[in-house]
DNA sequence: TATTTTGATGTTGAATTAGATATCAATCTT
DNA sequence: AAGATTGATATCTAATTCAACATCAAAATA
Protein backbone atom coordinates (compact mmCIF):
# COMPACT_ATOMS: atom_id res chain seq x y z
CA UNK A 1 0.00 0.00 0.00
CA UNK A 2 2.91 2.07 1.01
CA UNK A 3 4.61 1.43 -1.83
CA UNK A 4 3.21 3.77 -4.33
CA UNK A 5 3.54 6.74 -2.35
CA UNK A 6 7.11 6.33 -2.02
CA UNK A 7 7.76 5.81 -5.28
CA UNK A 8 6.22 8.84 -5.94
CA UNK A 9 7.70 10.93 -3.03
CA UNK A 10 11.46 9.44 -4.27
CA UNK A 11 10.63 10.65 -8.00
CA UNK A 12 9.60 14.21 -6.27
CA UNK A 13 13.04 14.37 -4.75
CA UNK A 14 15.07 13.45 -7.61
CA UNK A 15 13.61 15.85 -10.44
CA UNK A 16 13.89 18.78 -7.09
CA UNK A 17 17.85 17.94 -6.64
CA UNK A 18 18.48 17.54 -9.85
CA UNK A 19 16.85 21.03 -10.70
CA UNK A 20 19.46 22.15 -7.82
CA UNK A 21 16.64 22.95 -5.61
CA UNK A 22 16.68 22.98 -1.86
CA UNK A 23 13.49 21.88 0.11
CA UNK A 24 12.96 25.85 0.95
CA UNK A 25 13.54 27.27 -2.42
CA UNK A 26 10.69 24.32 -3.57
CA UNK A 27 8.39 25.23 -0.62
CA UNK A 28 8.38 29.46 -1.98
CA UNK A 29 7.84 27.93 -5.91
CA UNK A 30 5.02 25.77 -4.82
CA UNK A 31 3.44 27.11 -1.87
CA UNK A 32 4.30 23.86 0.13
CA UNK A 33 5.69 24.64 3.57
CA UNK A 34 8.89 23.01 3.76
CA UNK A 35 8.41 20.82 6.69
CA UNK A 36 5.60 19.78 4.64
CA UNK A 37 8.22 18.71 1.87
CA UNK A 38 10.59 17.24 4.56
CA UNK A 39 7.91 14.83 5.68
CA UNK A 40 6.84 14.25 2.13
CA UNK A 41 10.04 12.99 1.16
CA UNK A 42 10.80 10.68 4.16
CA UNK A 43 7.10 9.59 3.64
CA UNK A 44 5.82 10.57 7.12
CA UNK A 45 3.11 12.33 5.49
CA UNK A 46 -0.06 11.94 3.40
CA UNK A 47 -0.14 15.13 1.48
CA UNK A 48 -3.34 15.93 0.00
CA UNK A 49 -3.67 15.76 -3.57
CA UNK A 50 -3.52 19.41 -4.16
CA UNK A 51 -0.48 20.08 -2.42
CA UNK A 52 1.66 17.55 -4.06
CA UNK A 53 -0.17 18.66 -7.65
CA UNK A 54 1.30 22.07 -6.91
CA UNK A 55 4.54 20.05 -5.95
CA UNK A 56 4.95 18.53 -9.03
CA UNK A 57 4.09 21.83 -11.48
CA UNK A 58 6.91 23.49 -9.19
CA UNK A 59 8.86 20.35 -10.62
CA UNK A 60 7.37 20.84 -14.14
CA UNK A 61 6.21 17.46 -13.44
CA UNK A 62 2.28 16.47 -14.14
CA UNK A 63 0.77 13.81 -12.22
CA UNK A 64 -1.09 11.35 -14.29
CA UNK A 65 -3.33 8.36 -14.10
CA UNK A 66 -1.26 5.79 -16.05
CA UNK A 67 -3.23 1.79 -17.00
CA UNK A 68 -1.00 -0.66 -16.03
CA UNK A 69 -0.85 -1.59 -19.53
CA UNK A 70 0.76 1.08 -20.50
CA UNK A 71 2.85 1.47 -17.87
CA UNK A 72 6.78 -0.36 -19.02
CA UNK A 73 5.88 1.66 -22.06
CA UNK A 74 5.61 5.11 -20.41
CA UNK A 75 8.37 4.59 -17.88
CA UNK A 76 10.34 3.81 -20.92
CA UNK A 77 9.55 7.46 -22.36
CA UNK A 78 10.17 8.86 -19.52
CA UNK A 79 13.92 7.15 -18.68
CA UNK A 80 14.86 7.33 -22.49
CA UNK A 81 14.30 11.56 -22.01
CA UNK A 82 16.04 11.68 -19.03
CA UNK A 83 19.59 13.24 -19.09
CA UNK A 84 21.77 11.14 -18.91
CA UNK A 85 25.23 13.07 -17.49
CA UNK A 86 27.61 12.95 -15.28
CA UNK A 87 27.30 11.70 -11.45
CA UNK A 88 24.42 12.56 -9.73
CA UNK A 89 26.41 14.72 -7.16
CA UNK A 90 28.16 16.65 -9.83
CA UNK A 91 25.24 17.40 -11.66
CA UNK A 92 22.99 18.74 -8.46
CA UNK A 93 26.09 20.87 -7.37
CA UNK A 94 26.75 22.49 -11.26
CA UNK A 95 22.94 22.87 -11.70
CA UNK A 96 23.08 24.65 -8.53
CA UNK A 97 25.83 27.28 -9.46
CA UNK A 98 23.85 27.91 -12.39
CA UNK A 99 21.09 28.99 -10.75
CA UNK A 100 22.59 31.31 -8.53
CA UNK A 101 24.17 32.92 -11.20
CA UNK A 102 21.10 33.45 -13.09
CA UNK A 103 18.71 34.17 -10.10
CA UNK A 104 22.04 36.99 -9.36
CA UNK A 105 21.73 38.44 -12.59
CA UNK A 106 18.25 38.70 -12.50
CA UNK A 107 18.26 40.83 -9.76
CA UNK A 108 20.94 42.89 -10.93
CA UNK A 109 19.17 44.72 -14.14
CA UNK A 110 21.47 47.61 -14.52
CA UNK A 111 24.84 46.33 -15.77
CA UNK A 112 24.52 44.69 -19.81
CA UNK A 113 27.18 42.30 -18.44
CA UNK A 114 24.68 40.90 -16.13
CA UNK A 115 22.08 40.17 -18.75
CA UNK A 116 24.59 38.32 -20.86
CA UNK A 117 25.61 36.18 -17.79
CA UNK A 118 21.59 35.48 -17.22
CA UNK A 119 21.39 34.19 -21.24
CA UNK A 120 24.56 32.00 -20.74
CA UNK A 121 23.27 30.27 -17.51
CA UNK A 122 20.67 29.70 -19.55
CA UNK A 123 21.77 28.16 -22.22
CA UNK A 124 24.34 26.01 -20.10
CA UNK A 125 21.26 25.02 -18.15
CA UNK A 126 20.80 22.38 -21.49
CA UNK A 127 24.11 21.60 -22.14
CA UNK A 128 25.64 18.74 -20.73
CA UNK A 129 28.70 18.97 -18.86
CA UNK A 130 31.74 17.37 -20.69
CA UNK A 131 33.49 14.44 -18.09
CA UNK A 132 36.35 17.26 -18.19
CA UNK A 133 34.52 20.16 -16.32
CA UNK A 134 32.89 17.78 -13.92
CA UNK A 135 34.09 18.23 -9.92
CA UNK A 136 36.93 20.30 -9.25
CA UNK A 137 36.90 21.72 -12.35
CA UNK A 138 33.65 23.48 -11.26
CA UNK A 139 35.40 25.31 -8.53
CA UNK A 140 36.71 27.58 -10.76
CA UNK A 141 33.28 29.16 -12.25
CA UNK A 142 32.14 29.70 -8.18
CA UNK A 143 35.10 30.73 -7.48
CA UNK A 144 34.81 33.59 -10.58
CA UNK A 145 31.17 34.22 -9.14
CA UNK A 146 32.24 34.71 -5.41
CA UNK A 147 34.42 37.57 -6.99
CA UNK A 148 32.05 39.04 -8.61
CA UNK A 149 29.34 39.15 -5.41
CA UNK A 150 31.79 40.52 -3.27
CA UNK A 151 33.34 43.26 -5.76
CA UNK A 152 30.63 43.69 -8.36
CA UNK A 153 33.21 45.48 -10.35
CA UNK A 154 33.32 45.43 -14.04
CA UNK A 155 36.53 43.53 -14.15
CA UNK A 156 35.01 40.71 -11.86
CA UNK A 157 31.68 40.25 -14.43
CA UNK A 158 34.29 40.37 -17.49
CA UNK A 159 36.29 37.72 -15.98
CA UNK A 160 33.21 35.39 -15.69
CA UNK A 161 31.64 36.45 -18.61
CA UNK A 162 34.81 35.52 -20.71
CA UNK A 163 35.05 31.84 -18.95
CA UNK A 164 31.75 31.36 -19.46
CA UNK A 165 31.31 31.76 -22.76
CA UNK A 166 34.21 29.61 -23.48
CA UNK A 167 32.49 26.93 -21.88
CA UNK A 168 29.17 27.18 -23.95
CA UNK A 169 31.46 27.00 -27.17
CA UNK A 170 33.60 24.02 -25.64
CA UNK A 171 29.99 22.42 -24.55
CA UNK A 172 27.90 22.76 -27.54
CA UNK A 173 30.99 21.82 -29.89
CA UNK A 174 30.95 18.48 -28.13
CA UNK A 175 27.02 18.11 -28.17
CA UNK A 176 27.45 19.03 -32.26
CA UNK A 177 30.03 16.27 -32.29
CA UNK A 178 28.26 14.06 -30.26
CA UNK A 179 24.69 14.23 -31.87
CA UNK A 180 25.70 12.38 -35.22
CA UNK A 181 26.21 9.25 -33.40
CA UNK A 182 23.08 9.15 -30.66
CA UNK A 183 19.80 9.85 -31.41
CA UNK A 184 18.20 10.96 -28.42
CA UNK A 185 19.72 14.53 -27.38
CA UNK A 186 20.86 14.52 -23.62
CA UNK A 187 19.41 17.82 -21.95
CA UNK A 188 19.14 19.42 -18.36
CA UNK A 189 15.51 19.81 -17.90
CA UNK A 190 16.12 23.39 -15.26
CA UNK A 191 13.44 25.89 -13.90
CA UNK A 192 12.72 27.81 -17.05
CA UNK A 193 10.16 29.68 -15.72
CA UNK A 194 9.43 33.24 -14.07
CA UNK A 195 11.10 35.44 -16.22
CA UNK A 196 8.92 38.35 -16.32
CA UNK B 1 -4.90 25.40 -10.26
CA UNK B 2 -7.77 23.09 -9.87
CA UNK B 3 -7.71 21.62 -13.21
CA UNK B 4 -5.20 19.21 -12.97
CA UNK B 5 -7.11 17.91 -10.18
CA UNK B 6 -10.52 17.71 -12.36
CA UNK B 7 -8.14 16.03 -14.91
CA UNK B 8 -7.79 13.39 -12.93
CA UNK B 9 -10.87 12.84 -11.31
CA UNK B 10 -12.30 12.65 -14.83
CA UNK B 11 -9.98 9.80 -15.59
CA UNK B 12 -10.74 7.88 -12.55
CA UNK B 13 -14.02 8.17 -13.45
CA UNK B 14 -14.08 6.91 -17.39
CA UNK B 15 -11.63 4.35 -16.09
CA UNK B 16 -14.62 3.23 -12.79
CA UNK B 17 -17.30 3.62 -15.88
CA UNK B 18 -15.21 1.76 -18.97
CA UNK B 19 -14.58 -1.07 -15.89
CA UNK B 20 -18.63 -1.43 -15.53
CA UNK B 21 -18.06 -0.65 -12.02
CA UNK B 22 -20.21 1.70 -9.68
CA UNK B 23 -18.99 3.89 -7.00
CA UNK B 24 -20.05 1.11 -4.62
CA UNK B 25 -18.21 -1.71 -6.18
CA UNK B 26 -15.44 0.33 -6.69
CA UNK B 27 -15.37 1.60 -2.59
CA UNK B 28 -15.66 -2.21 -2.15
CA UNK B 29 -12.97 -3.09 -4.18
CA UNK B 30 -10.24 0.12 -2.92
CA UNK B 31 -11.25 0.51 0.51
CA UNK B 32 -12.34 4.21 -0.70
CA UNK B 33 -16.14 5.41 0.54
CA UNK B 34 -18.96 5.46 -1.66
CA UNK B 35 -19.39 9.53 -0.97
CA UNK B 36 -15.71 9.69 -1.22
CA UNK B 37 -15.58 8.86 -4.71
CA UNK B 38 -18.51 10.75 -5.98
CA UNK B 39 -17.39 14.23 -4.13
CA UNK B 40 -13.86 13.22 -5.82
CA UNK B 41 -15.46 12.45 -9.27
CA UNK B 42 -17.36 15.95 -8.93
CA UNK B 43 -14.23 18.09 -7.63
CA UNK B 44 -15.61 18.39 -4.59
CA UNK B 45 -13.26 16.95 -2.39
CA UNK B 46 -9.38 17.39 -1.93
CA UNK B 47 -8.64 13.59 -1.30
CA UNK B 48 -5.33 12.49 0.49
CA UNK B 49 -2.74 10.90 -1.57
CA UNK B 50 -3.21 7.81 -0.53
CA UNK B 51 -6.81 7.30 -0.91
CA UNK B 52 -6.22 8.24 -4.50
CA UNK B 53 -3.49 6.01 -4.79
CA UNK B 54 -5.78 2.96 -3.37
CA UNK B 55 -8.72 4.29 -6.06
CA UNK B 56 -6.20 4.12 -9.01
CA UNK B 57 -4.91 0.64 -7.92
CA UNK B 58 -8.57 -0.73 -7.53
CA UNK B 59 -8.55 0.49 -11.12
CA UNK B 60 -5.34 -0.82 -13.02
CA UNK B 61 -4.10 2.58 -13.06
CA UNK B 62 -0.87 3.74 -11.51
CA UNK B 63 0.04 7.24 -10.25
CA UNK B 64 2.76 8.63 -12.09
CA UNK B 65 4.76 11.71 -11.99
CA UNK B 66 5.69 12.46 -15.49
CA UNK B 67 8.06 15.05 -17.22
CA UNK B 68 5.79 18.03 -18.92
CA UNK B 69 8.81 17.31 -21.46
CA UNK B 70 7.77 13.57 -22.03
CA UNK B 71 3.74 14.00 -21.35
CA UNK B 72 2.52 14.76 -25.07
CA UNK B 73 4.73 11.12 -26.03
CA UNK B 74 3.22 9.80 -22.76
CA UNK B 75 -0.61 11.07 -23.40
CA UNK B 76 -0.11 9.62 -26.69
CA UNK B 77 0.71 6.03 -25.72
CA UNK B 78 -1.76 5.62 -23.27
CA UNK B 79 -4.27 6.96 -25.65
CA UNK B 80 -3.32 4.20 -28.70
CA UNK B 81 -3.85 1.58 -26.04
CA UNK B 82 -7.21 2.58 -25.35
CA UNK B 83 -9.94 0.82 -26.38
CA UNK B 84 -11.71 2.28 -29.54
CA UNK B 85 -14.93 0.19 -29.70
CA UNK B 86 -18.53 1.49 -29.76
CA UNK B 87 -20.13 4.01 -28.42
CA UNK B 88 -19.16 4.68 -24.27
CA UNK B 89 -23.02 3.84 -23.51
CA UNK B 90 -23.10 0.71 -24.69
CA UNK B 91 -19.70 -0.58 -24.14
CA UNK B 92 -20.14 0.00 -20.79
CA UNK B 93 -23.21 -1.59 -20.40
CA UNK B 94 -21.81 -4.55 -21.70
CA UNK B 95 -18.67 -5.00 -19.55
CA UNK B 96 -21.15 -4.23 -16.68
CA UNK B 97 -22.76 -7.39 -17.95
CA UNK B 98 -19.86 -9.72 -18.92
CA UNK B 99 -18.77 -8.42 -15.07
CA UNK B 100 -22.13 -9.93 -13.51
CA UNK B 101 -21.88 -13.11 -15.58
CA UNK B 102 -18.25 -13.51 -13.99
CA UNK B 103 -19.23 -12.94 -10.77
CA UNK B 104 -22.05 -15.12 -11.35
CA UNK B 105 -20.79 -18.07 -12.46
CA UNK B 106 -17.86 -17.44 -9.70
CA UNK B 107 -19.87 -18.04 -7.41
CA UNK B 108 -21.76 -21.32 -8.58
CA UNK B 109 -18.11 -23.02 -9.53
CA UNK B 110 -20.44 -26.75 -8.77
CA UNK B 111 -21.55 -26.91 -12.46
CA UNK B 112 -18.78 -26.92 -15.42
CA UNK B 113 -20.48 -25.24 -17.40
CA UNK B 114 -20.08 -22.02 -15.07
CA UNK B 115 -16.84 -22.82 -15.41
CA UNK B 116 -16.73 -22.53 -19.73
CA UNK B 117 -19.33 -19.33 -19.03
CA UNK B 118 -16.86 -17.31 -16.73
CA UNK B 119 -14.01 -18.57 -19.21
CA UNK B 120 -16.15 -16.98 -21.92
CA UNK B 121 -16.80 -14.17 -20.07
CA UNK B 122 -13.05 -13.06 -19.27
CA UNK B 123 -12.35 -14.06 -23.21
CA UNK B 124 -15.59 -11.64 -24.08
CA UNK B 125 -14.05 -8.65 -22.34
CA UNK B 126 -10.77 -8.11 -24.27
CA UNK B 127 -13.03 -8.37 -27.84
CA UNK B 128 -14.07 -4.95 -28.96
CA UNK B 129 -17.84 -5.28 -29.55
CA UNK B 130 -18.85 -4.96 -33.33
CA UNK B 131 -21.35 -2.55 -34.65
CA UNK B 132 -23.78 -5.35 -35.14
CA UNK B 133 -23.74 -6.33 -31.79
CA UNK B 134 -24.00 -2.54 -29.90
CA UNK B 135 -27.24 -1.58 -28.58
CA UNK B 136 -30.58 -3.73 -28.16
CA UNK B 137 -28.93 -6.69 -29.54
CA UNK B 138 -27.40 -7.41 -25.95
CA UNK B 139 -30.69 -7.40 -25.10
CA UNK B 140 -30.35 -11.04 -25.96
CA UNK B 141 -27.36 -11.87 -23.55
CA UNK B 142 -28.80 -10.55 -20.74
CA UNK B 143 -32.96 -11.93 -20.96
CA UNK B 144 -30.79 -15.59 -21.49
CA UNK B 145 -28.66 -14.42 -18.11
CA UNK B 146 -31.66 -13.46 -16.57
CA UNK B 147 -33.27 -17.04 -17.26
CA UNK B 148 -30.35 -18.81 -16.28
CA UNK B 149 -30.13 -16.99 -12.92
CA UNK B 150 -33.88 -17.44 -12.38
CA UNK B 151 -34.15 -21.08 -13.14
CA UNK B 152 -30.73 -22.34 -12.74
CA UNK B 153 -30.94 -25.35 -14.56
CA UNK B 154 -28.93 -27.18 -17.15
CA UNK B 155 -31.24 -26.24 -20.12
CA UNK B 156 -30.88 -22.37 -19.25
CA UNK B 157 -26.76 -22.57 -19.05
CA UNK B 158 -26.55 -24.15 -22.14
CA UNK B 159 -28.71 -22.00 -24.24
CA UNK B 160 -26.73 -19.39 -22.86
CA UNK B 161 -23.32 -20.83 -23.30
CA UNK B 162 -24.04 -21.88 -27.29
CA UNK B 163 -24.62 -17.97 -27.67
CA UNK B 164 -21.91 -16.74 -25.97
CA UNK B 165 -19.81 -19.13 -27.50
CA UNK B 166 -21.03 -17.86 -31.01
CA UNK B 167 -20.40 -14.50 -30.08
CA UNK B 168 -17.09 -14.56 -29.05
CA UNK B 169 -16.44 -16.84 -32.49
CA UNK B 170 -17.69 -13.90 -34.22
CA UNK B 171 -15.74 -11.19 -32.85
CA UNK B 172 -12.12 -12.93 -32.98
CA UNK B 173 -12.80 -13.98 -36.85
CA UNK B 174 -13.51 -9.81 -37.03
CA UNK B 175 -10.24 -8.76 -34.97
CA UNK B 176 -8.64 -11.18 -36.87
CA UNK B 177 -9.94 -9.93 -40.15
CA UNK B 178 -9.07 -6.15 -38.89
CA UNK B 179 -5.53 -7.20 -37.81
CA UNK B 180 -3.85 -6.62 -40.63
CA UNK B 181 -5.16 -3.05 -41.66
CA UNK B 182 -4.20 -1.79 -37.71
CA UNK B 183 -1.31 -1.57 -36.12
CA UNK B 184 -2.58 -1.64 -32.47
CA UNK B 185 -5.29 -4.55 -31.30
CA UNK B 186 -8.09 -2.90 -29.49
CA UNK B 187 -9.21 -4.28 -26.36
CA UNK B 188 -10.89 -4.28 -23.35
CA UNK B 189 -9.15 -3.68 -20.02
CA UNK B 190 -11.12 -4.96 -17.57
CA UNK B 191 -10.42 -6.05 -14.06
CA UNK B 192 -8.96 -9.06 -14.19
CA UNK B 193 -7.61 -9.46 -10.48
CA UNK B 194 -9.25 -11.71 -7.84
CA UNK B 195 -10.18 -14.95 -9.20
CA UNK B 196 -8.25 -16.78 -6.61
C1' DT C 1 37.15 28.93 12.38
C1' DA C 2 32.87 31.64 11.90
C1' DT C 3 28.72 32.04 9.20
C1' DT C 4 25.01 30.42 6.40
C1' DT C 5 22.24 27.01 4.50
C1' DT C 6 19.91 22.77 4.58
C1' DG C 7 16.98 19.20 6.10
C1' DA C 8 14.43 17.36 9.95
C1' DT C 9 11.31 18.22 13.97
C1' DG C 10 8.20 20.41 17.33
C1' DT C 11 3.96 23.15 18.85
C1' DT C 12 -0.64 25.16 18.80
C1' DG C 13 -4.92 26.05 16.68
C1' DA C 14 -7.89 26.00 12.53
C1' DA C 15 -9.64 23.50 8.57
C1' DT C 16 -10.68 19.38 6.22
C1' DT C 17 -10.68 14.59 5.26
C1' DA C 18 -11.90 9.98 6.99
C1' DG C 19 -15.11 6.80 9.30
C1' DA C 20 -19.68 5.16 9.88
C1' DT C 21 -24.50 5.54 8.68
C1' DA C 22 -28.40 7.14 6.64
C1' DT C 23 -31.41 9.35 3.28
C1' DC C 24 -33.31 10.51 -1.27
C1' DA C 25 -34.46 11.11 -6.16
C1' DA C 26 -33.61 9.14 -10.55
C1' DT C 27 -32.81 4.90 -13.11
C1' DC C 28 -32.84 0.40 -14.42
C1' DT C 29 -34.90 -4.31 -13.65
C1' DT C 30 -38.29 -7.56 -12.95
C1' DA D 1 -46.29 -0.96 -11.02
C1' DA D 2 -43.15 -2.71 -7.49
C1' DG D 3 -38.40 -3.38 -6.25
C1' DA D 4 -33.49 -2.86 -6.49
C1' DT D 5 -29.52 -0.05 -7.78
C1' DT D 6 -27.05 4.12 -8.53
C1' DG D 7 -25.16 8.57 -7.56
C1' DA D 8 -25.38 12.56 -4.65
C1' DT D 9 -25.87 14.40 0.10
C1' DA D 10 -26.15 15.01 5.20
C1' DT D 11 -24.69 14.29 10.01
C1' DC D 12 -21.51 13.57 13.87
C1' DT D 13 -17.09 12.27 15.70
C1' DA D 14 -12.24 11.13 15.25
C1' DA D 15 -7.94 11.66 13.00
C1' DT D 16 -4.80 14.22 10.24
C1' DT D 17 -3.22 17.78 7.32
C1' DC D 18 -2.32 22.66 7.12
C1' DA D 19 -0.71 27.28 8.65
C1' DA D 20 2.63 29.86 11.02
C1' DC D 21 6.46 30.02 13.82
C1' DA D 22 10.40 28.16 15.85
C1' DT D 23 14.39 25.19 16.82
C1' DC D 24 18.46 22.41 15.92
C1' DA D 25 22.32 19.51 14.25
C1' DA D 26 24.91 18.68 10.20
C1' DA D 27 26.89 20.21 6.13
C1' DA D 28 28.44 23.61 2.93
C1' DT D 29 30.55 28.11 2.32
C1' DA D 30 33.05 32.29 3.28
Amino acid sequence: MRYAIEGIARTSKEARERKGLSQRELSARSGVRQYQISKFENGAIDLRLSSLIELARALDLELTLVPHKSLSAVNSIIRSAEPRGRSKRGRSEWTRLLNELNEFAREHPDKKEYVQIQNLSRTLQHLPLSKGESGEQQGKYRKLFSDLKKKQDDKSAELLLISLRSLRNRLTHEVEASTEAETVKPAYSLDEDDNG
